[in-house]
RNA sequence: GGCGCUAUCGUCUAGGGGUUAGGACGUGAGAUUCUCAAUCUUAAAACCCGGGUUCGAUUCCCGGUAGCGCUACCA
């Protein structure tokens, strides 16, 4: 075992697929021990299985650590001292150990054909045995190995796995024994020529002078397996840490029913990184004694510690991830105006409010406007409106566009502390985009209200003084109120009730004096959703309802 | 089937031979702003079962049960 090295770690995904949530946490504990040691964090692609490895998903994997904020020290595309940073790239290296191997007689060919090896299983399985390998090649003389070789008898090659137990020791549970009788003699080289998983995972370590294997607890069980390969070639044995899976709900492994199990999925819901930093962290650990919930980076570093992992499953709680989520939208939204220094504009957005990519920040404007002008009745098939924003509109900072994000500022301003989602956001800001007066006079959900006996009175009173206010400036908006309120006598849900129905359709949403200033100045900008004035919701509601002045 | 890992409120967890078993999410109730959301207060809610060790076990040991994983010429 390596001592008083320094701590080396990696992360070793296969890039197969969208990068998951539990490997992104196994991820992110490698990286907090490497950052709270001074170690060094590594990370290793691992691509023997050519046939699903797919290069977009390596740039697409390194993308997503890199949004989380998990940065790497060695790496395919940094580099490092112990190149290559790809299996792929490295196979002649697995071959020569094999060779090795083979010619310190502590591995061997085996003739056995897959179906004969299945054969075995099979009846193994029949018989209540551990299906273990036959041993049947083990001792073919190697003379005799050579010569049938030779002879083109296809040959994969065998680890002899010695005669006594195998045990390790294993950070979060402790030292682990495996019985020699339950693992046998595993195949460390295909016939094909292609070294396996088992074997090359353990050159690549020992190469790169691992010293934690940090990883997921499905690796347990192959761990003897490993060990043993260290072992037969001379090489140390590094510490190992296996992390519990991630549940769904339901107690079954956490997989694409379940909802979101990616980065990508995350980042497109409107969870901020740091906020998915901080739950995943908390799923298997926490400090001692500690009631903390929240956790900036740096706090996390500071804190972490592997021996208190815990080694048993968790299921992964939706509902808390959106719950922290909302502490830190809240917590950007408060450090944007405590910040004057930094101006409202595009630059900021980008910046402090949405941590998002542009491509993301693209996208979710797009969606505020398409999701935003199919309220009330949405049909959601109807998901395509023009892309206005992808034609380089975002990417003009004319003085013109400045006041648009200033205002797109407001708006999310307005609605997020509403939402625990960022894509929750759009919905929340419907009302603003979509006003429908018919639905608002009919809507079901309006009736008691609509019904009430002041409701008539304190509407046409609001349009009277709404209409006959010739500047709408905001410091007057609350003598208008006043002035409702004396003439028809009415206060509290009867004078707002009625009055937020009129403006957008239903009697909740947020605090008027930010809404009406909101929706008006909406109405002056050219933009490519209409956003109706109040003169003008106030007039189809008339409209609609029969309203007389 | 075999082997392995795991077991504190519904969930994430703290704790630990004697505790009113603590916190958080969620849930219920109340307060509050015109409403909803948020916020605040508050309530309900847990040591898997059986043996052993011990004056005493939720905590230590053994067994059972259940869940999960592995059982490949996948990673």
């Amino acid at each position: 075992m390596p001592q008083n090295d320094k701590v080396r770690v990696r992360f070793a995904p296969s890039p197969t697929g969208q990068l998951h949530i539990g490997n992104v946490r196994t991820a992110l504990f490698n990286w907090l021990f490497a950052r709270q040691k001074g170690g060094t964090f590594i990370l290793r692609i691992e691509d023997t299985d050519l046939e699903r490895s797919e290069a977009r998903y390596e740039t697409q994997l390194m993308e997503d650590l890199k949004w989380l904020g998990i940065d790497w020290d060695e790496g395919p595309d940094v580099g490092g001292p112990y190149p290559p940073y790809r299996q792929s790239d490295k196979m002649d290296v697995y071959r020569s150990y094999a060779e090795r191997l083979i010619k310190e007689q502590k591995a061997y060919y085996c003739f056995c054909s897959a179906e004969e090896l299945e054969r075995d299983r099979q009846q193994a399985m029949a018989e209540q045995r551990q299906p273990n390998y036959s041993g049947k090649c083990r001792n073919i003389d190697p003379a005799e190995a050579e010569r049938r070789r030779a002879a083109g008898e296809p040959a994969a090659i065998r680890l002899r796995i010695p005669e006594h137990p195998i045990r390790f020791h294993d950070i979060v549970r402790g030292d682990v024994e495996f019985s020699n009788e339950v693992v046998s003699d595993p195949i460390i080289v295909r016939s094909s020529g292609m070294p396996v998983y088992n074997y090359v995972v353990v050159i690549d370590d020992a190469d790169m002078k691992i010293t934690h294997v940090i990883r997921g607890d499905d690796h347990i069980s192959n761990t003897p397996k490993q060990v043993a390969v260290y072992e037969a070639l001379g090489l140390p044995v590094p510490e190992f840490a296996h992390l519990s899976t991630i549940l769904g709900p339901d107690r079954e492994r956490l997989s694409k029913r379940h909802g979101a199990t990616s980065v990508a999925n995350f980042r497109e819901m409107g969870i901020l990184p740091e906020a998915l930093m901080n739950y995943l962290a908390l799923l298997g650990w926490a400090p001692s004694g500690s009631n903390k919930e929240i956790f900036t980076k740096e706090e996390l570093i500071r804190e972490f510690d592997l021996n208190r992992v815990t080694p048993s499953p968790a299921i992964f709680d939706f509902q808390k991830l959106y719950w922290i989520n909302r502490q830190y939208i809240k917590r950007r939204l408060v450090s944007e105006t405590t910040q004057p220094a930094i101006p409202p504009s595009y630059d900021s957005f980008l910046h402090y409010l949405m941590p998002l990519q542009h491509a993301d920040v693209r996208r979710h404007f797009n969606q505020l406007i398409q999701r935003t002008s199919l309220y009330p009745r949405a049909n959601l098939a109807v998901y395509s409106l023009p892309s206005f924003i992808d034609k380089g509109w975002l990417d003009t900072r004319s003085v013109a566009n400045e006041h648009v994000f200033k205002w797109f500022l407001d708006l999310v301003a307005l609605f997020a502390p509403y939402s625990d989602r960022l894509d929750e956001v759009a919905r929340q800001a419907a009302p603003v985009f979509h006003y429908d007066a018919g639905f608002a006079a009919h809507n079901s959900a309006n009736a008691e209200v609509l019904n009430s006996p002041q409701t008539l009175n304190v509407m046409r009173t609001f349009r009277n003084s709404w209409l006959h206010q010739p500047v709408h400036e905001w410091n007057r908006l609350s003598s208008i109120f006043d002035q409702v309120k004396m003439q028809t006598g009415a206060t509290g849900k009867a004078l707002f009730h009625p009055i937020r129905i009129m403006l957008i359709g239903s009697h909740s949403g947020p605090d008027f004096n930010k809404l009406i200033p909101l929706i008006e100045e909406g109405s002056r900008l050219q933009l490519p959703v209409h956003v109706k004035s109040i003169r003008e919701r106030i007039n189809e509601f008339a409209a609609a309802q029969g309203l007389k002045p």
